[in-house]
DNA sequence: GTGAAGCACT
DNA sequence: CTCTGGGTGCTTCACC
């Protein structure tokens, strides 16, 4: 028998040194019958070799097409997957079934129900959750063996979703049997849609991964298990394409869906296995059990709950943009005196600089710099129209690009909402993120990006936004961690803190401050938070820098407690080589080490601001995690729609408000006990503008 | 496809 | 003399 394929020179080679380096325990299951090969791949010649020899190599090569003709080869051989407790010790292979009728399908829920704890994994249609459907479920609870239950399939039956959802529903449902899985929100957001809620959500291994070492560069399924399990998974492009001839999971092979999505569950729960005693173990099994699990869940429900846009404004709003956006274009041009890419840097820079002879303030890396910070510069030293034009266009070009135009198409057809993705893992300092769209940088500051928000509407009759904000939220957590009393005072007093500081430090009442005097007291404030030093401030106020270094030393001199927090913090950074935040998340500093000064400065200023950012986050989070637990325990008719950093948005009965707002205050200000009182602003409205 | 520049938020 | 605020995500251009 002879088997040709086509393999490069270079795929022969690895196959010889798999091959080689095959020992017999790494036999992936003992065949009933040893069927000899004789076969040749490309030019090199194999004879007399078991079966059971060349799967692992064909599998590990991911040579599907020859895994097919293998198949084949031991037909009749199916049943090669020693029943449960029958191993032996020395196998260590892969053992992945396919469910593809009722007897198969109920004997896997039988065995679920009797499982304290699985992994399972679901594969759709589509990356977003919302709005893709399911095309199968896969499950392990034991490393190497894993089933892969087929709803949707381009070729071949499967067996029909309700019958499915009727067998595995009560397993998934069931909170006395622990589920484990990567990334769970992404499987439980399209559980939901398909009518299933998961109980007993236990171990999420990325939210696992990220805590216990966040200084991982990626905390993705495939990273985990090529770092954990020494094991390189099949990677998704192998099945679904990119780029232009991408497909999607519903239309390729079955059988080769059933082996990735077997690899995903079983890798799942082997990383489980290794990762859950470090857990427990640990530092941050109270932040992984009572907070970040628990907040799964609730990003769960967010992210089914989504916003409602009135696309209608954002279609006023484009079409106002484009006309401006087109005038501002000629004026520009005309000023140059030719027509030419105005959203291109480099072009513009040639114009500014080469031909109307303005002289560059600041190189990037490439370049010199457009940026506004250099437009405005270039506005004020000369009369030349262009940088104040340039600074127009970009900001109407930026909200139409980003915000007015994609936005409405984001839209999900089902609901008529959007649905954002937030995610857990996504900032180093336990922040969340969003994404697809990004609703934590719709835009407030200027009046025009304002009028966006007022397109986030309530979605339900007789309901308005409401909205919770922490008010100065990391300054009251820098108060708390440096126990400085002037500050703590000021908080405990109720005092606006900018108002206050200032006339501390000029020595005045408050009804004495100036705006000058406040909006100085403020920068230094935001300042230390983020660790500016003399140059930063002196910019952002527009004073000298010497003017701006005695404020800051008049600034510590009178917290003197916030210049011992900051070195304490540093000096502790260097110590154990990481910080940590209120609940215990930890972050590695490794710029602390670093021979180069700047990133040695850069060290520092992230040592601070980690531990303050990140217990802010914290503190969100408990709140959320506590808010969601009472609009469940009922009687409560709110929903919560965002979180963007210190603020959530709910949307809630008109009717309701007062009281909601009364209970979401209370949860929020007690989250966590601080030194400080935290206070909550609330405000409600028809949108997301009337309602801040 | 990738990196850089620029900019929206907190 | 040089550098000079933490953390994200998205769009566009330019280049490979």
């Amino acid at each position: 028998m002879e088997h040709a394929a086509e393999l490069t020179p270079k795929q022969c080679e690895n196959v010889l040194a798999f091959a080689d380096q095959m020992p017999i325990t790494r036999q992936l299951v003992t065949l009933r019958r040893d069927v000899p090969l004789d076969f040749s791949l490309g030019n090199c010649r194999f004879t007399g070799v078991p079966v059971h020899a060349v799967r692992p190599i064909f599998k590990e090569l991911r040579l599907h097409r020859l895994m097919d003709q293998l198949n084949d080869l031991a037909a009749g051989e199916e049943d090669i997957i020693p029943a449960a407790g029958t191993e032996s010790a020395t196998v260590v292979g892969f053992a992945y079934h396919l469910v593809d009728n009722q007897e198969k399908l109920h004997a896997l829920a039988k065995a679920l129900r009797g499982q304290p704890s699985f992994a399972f994994d679901t594969e759709t249609t589509g990356l977003n959750p919302v709005g893709s459907d399911l095309v199968g479920l896969s499950f392990s609870w034991r490393a190497g063996e894993a089933w892969y239950v087929p709803v949707r399939a381009a070729s071949g039956d499967t067996i029909p979703l309700a019958r499915v959802m009727e067998a595995l529903g009560p397993p998934l449902r069931n909170p006395a049997v622990r589920k484990c899985g990567q990334n769970m929100k992404y499987d439980l957001v399209v559980l939901r849609q398909a009518g299933i809620e998961v109980g007993g959500v236990d171990f999420d291994t990325m939210i696992a991964s990220a805590l216990l070492s966040p200084g991982r560069s990626s905390h993705g399924l495939d990273a985990l298990a090529l770092d954990l399990c020494g094991h390189r998974k099949i990677p998704t492009r192998e099945l679904l394409g990119s780029g232009r001839n991408e497909i999607t999971m519903d239309q390729v092979d079955t059988r080769r869906v059933c082996e990735y999505a077997c690899e995903d569950a079983d890798f799942t729960w082997r990383i489980k296995e290794i990762l859950e005693p470090q857990i427990e173990s640990g530092t941050v099994r109270s932040l992984f059990r009572d907070t970040e699990m628990p907040l799964v869940e609730v990003l769960t429900e967010m992210e089914c709950n989504g916003i409602a846009l009135d696309a209608a404004i954002l279609a006023d709003m484009s079409e106002m943009l484009a006309g401006r956006m087109t005038e501002l274009a000629r004026q520009i041009e005309d000023a140059a005196g030719h027509p030419f890419n105005i959203d291109s840097t480099k072009q513009l820079a040639e114009v500014l600089f080469d031909e109307q002879g303005l002289k560059p303030v600041r190189r990037t890396k490439t370049g010199r710099s457009t940026d506004a910070a250099t437009l405005e510069a270039l506005r004020e030293q000369c009369d030349n129209p262009i940088p104040n034009l340039v600074l127009e266009y970009r900001e109407l070009a930026k909200l139409k690009g980003t915000y007015v135009d994609p936005l409405p198409g984001m839209i999900v057809a089902k609901t008529g909402r959007l649905h954002a993705s937030f995610h857990q893992t996504g900032a180093i300092t336990g922040r969340l993120s969003s994404s697809d769209p990004n609703l934590q940088n719709i835009p407030v500051r200027t009046e025009i990006g304002r009028r966006i928000r007022g397109a986030f509407v309530a979605g339900r009759p007789d309901h308005v936004l409401l909205t919770a904000d922490y008010s100065q939220i990391e300054l009251r957590v820098l108060a708390h961690f440096c126990q400085d009393r002037a500050l703590l005072e000021a908080f405990r007093t109720g005092q606006d803190i900018h108002t206050f500081v200032a006339a501390q430090i000029h020595g005045v009442t408050v009804d004495h401050v100036s705006r000058e005097q406040r909006g100085a007291a403020k920068a230094v404030n935001f300042g230390i938070i983020y660790g500016q030093t003399p140059f930063g401030l002196s910019k952002a106020l527009g004073i000298s820098q010497a003017e701006a270094k005695a404020f800051i030393d008049m600034y510590f001199m009178r917290y003197p407690g916030i210049r011992l927090f900051i070195d304490g913090t540093i000096a502790e950074a260097q110590r154990q080589g990481y910080v940590q935040t209120l609940l215990g998340r930890r972050r590695p500093v490794p710029e602390l080490g670093s021979r180069n000064l700047q990133q040695r400065a850069l060290g520092e200023r992230i040592a601070v601001n980690t531990v303050i950012q990140g217990s802010a986050a914290d503190l969100i989070k408990r709140a959320m995690v506590d808010i969601h637990r009472e609009l469940h325990a009922g009687g409560h008719p709110s929903r919560m729609l965002l979180q963007v950093h210190d603020e959530l948005v709910f949307e809630t009965p008109r009717e309701a408000v007062q009281a909601e707002a009364e209970m979401i205050r209370t949860r929020m200000s007690g989250a966590l006990p601080l030194d400080v009182p935290i206070t909550v602003d609330l405000n409600w409205g028809a949108n997301w503008l009337e309602s801040k």
